[in-house]
DNA sequence: TGCGGTTTTTACAACGTTTACCGATTCTGG
DNA sequence: CCAGAATCGGTAAACGTTGTAAAAACCGCA
């Protein structure tokens, strides 16, 4: 049984454009015929079809989220909060699980899934940050993470150099001096970025840094941080700290050295970035870098909201997101 | 630059209705007119418009999931397998955090996204068996989990009580004797079917239960495992082996008694459900019942698309999704 | 009462797609 | 080479909503 604005009309004995009228908050109504309108509308439980209003008004109040993967904490988090964000716009967020593919990436950015979307908050793993700003897509995207567009879209992200920094100084105040890090990448993407900090903190004390310290490993999960602590207990001389570039890559370092039964932090201390909740239960709880996951995601959506709105010519944003350093056990805390 | 069919047409040198009839596999086309409106397609890149489609066809290939929340790593993984699956199908899935509050159940089951959805699929919580079966929704809805629609609606689920049954006596093979469980509940959900299985099992090794070692506790996450456990350690008697009915419960269980500085499994030994990656990557790893979550989803997601298609009157379908017991380290494995 | 001006309501035409209904074209066999 | 069948493509009318523009109702004031 579905009921249509007509029956609505009929029922309170007004047109059909009066009940929109209602609906939209159009200024000029009595408020007996408004009354008359919401009475019907309670009594028939109607609910406007979104796929008729979104024909016609070229807007879903629908966005994207588009990131790797959605059973990846980080990334469940992020989805979590901006969906919450989003509600209570009242807009609707479409997860879209790229899996770091190039091909879904594109797809998200040039498909936009049929013109329903009004918009993309994006995450991007594989899509070069210059492919991204150069796709002239026909909606607007926010840019989440270190990735930049070349400074063309409008972007949302920790000052990752910074954290970084703090994270590896917070290390070097504890007397470390062999300090690792795990999840170096190539390119401009989040490896990079962070290995910036930390180099830029070793210097900043005078510590050299060693290469065979930096592991890039295969990816951002459990078991390549497991394998990569694995590579660096094997060393000649293994590291007193180990920076992980985020609380997965942490994670399993951690089991790695429980395994080798070597204590943390007494004879490894341990860093991770995120702040996923798994971090601050293990034990030992994860020291970590703990961006300010509603910040970002009320943000985020906001901007990406102000530009649906119709402010596409306005200058391109760049907001960057608080951070703390959450000191844990992991690092003696 | 909006692309409509008509510019295809136009560029193809056909009808509208050729084009759509090309799109819509419609089976009386020569290959030739075929290939004619593919390449115009291909040349203007035209995707079509989901909300005119939907309009018109009633039909949006868009799904829902209705979940508790996102964040929590069970439904995180569900929500991905889920998605996947959708996807090879061609269909799109929407996530709808419900937080497990009543009201955003019921706006999930009744509002239904102003017609945009085709079903749901639902996981609930707080939302009674019973409610939901009563409710006359427009739309198809595959449950998931323990709670029982009065019969009314598909469903999809793990075999709780023998899972559970499975999960103690695993525990009571080992030769534990006093074996809490963390989670049980009132009422016809996860809890108390859970217990279920658990108190049949400690029955069938003659093994009396002791209702000061079920704990019920107030959430299934970390921290409520973690309260519960530090109860059981404060009895008189304290277990020497805990059933927790969720690896985050049992989780948050395995952190308190690693703070206690007792040995898993040593001194007590600990089972979760669920199997997520946060368990198996833990030291020590934990033993759980392991849903096969692929099976889960593409049966879940089969199932509501066999109903959407029409399948209205055939017989309701209670599915049981196969499970394992995965033996690790909290239980010695 | 009648008039300008303002407020409130209405009729009609879109939005881009698919479907029902036909008319046109091609193919087959005699 | 033609009748009839099979195949293919075109026209027009929906789907439910909102924007435009115009009509109707109302107001106060002369």
């Amino acid at each position: 049984m579905v009921t249509r604005l007509s029956d609505v009309a009929a029922r309170a004995g007004v047109s059909v454009k009066t009940v929109s009228n209602v609906i939209n908050d159009y200024p000029h109504i009595t408020s007996q015929t408004r009354a008359k309108v919401q009475a019907a509308i309670e009594e028939l439980d109607y609910r406007p079809n979104v796929s008729a209003r979104s024909l016609r008004k070229g807007r879903s109040d629908f966005i994207a989220l588009a990131i790797p993967e959605m059973a990846s904490p980080y990334f469940a988090e992020l989805g979590a909060a901006i969906s919450r964000a989003a509600k209570k716009r009242g807009i609707t967020v479409l997860i879209d699980q790229t899996e770091g593919e190039a091909a879904a990436e594109k797809l998200v950015l040039d498909g936009m899934r049929g013109q329903l979307i009004d918009g993309i908050i994006f995450s991007p793993i594989t899509t070069s940050p210059a492919r991204i700003g150069e796709t002239e897509t026909a909606k607007p995207i926010v840019l989440l993470g270190e990735r930049d567009a070349g400074g063309r879209l409008d972007r949302v992200a920790v000052d990752s150099v910074q954290a970084s920094y703090d994270a590896t100084t917070h290390l070097i105040s504890l007397g470390r001096r062999r300090i690792a890090a795990i999840g170096v990448g190539g390119g401009a993407g989040t490896g990079s970025v962070r290995r910036k900090g930390y180099r830029k903190a070793l210097k900043a004390a005078g510590i050299a840094h060693d290469p065979a310290l930096e592991l890039a490993g295969t990816g951002y999960h459990r078991e390549d941080g497991a394998a990569s602590m694995r590579e660096l207990l094997a060393l000649p001389e293994p590291p007193d700290a180990v920076f992980c570039f985020n609380d997965l890559l942490a994670l399993g370092a951690l089991r790695t050295l429980a395994d080798a039964g070597l204590s943390v932090p007494d004879d490894v201390a341990v860093v991770g970035f995120d702040d996923i909740e798994d971090g601050r239960y293990h034990s030992p709880s994860l020291t970590t870098v703990a961006p300010d996951m509603e910040w970002l995601a009320d943000h985020a959506v906001a901007l990406l909201l102000d530009r649906i709105a119709g402010n596409g010519e306005a200058a391109r944003r760049d907001l960057t997101v608080p951070h703390t350093l959450k000191i844990r056990e992991s690092t003696g805390g």
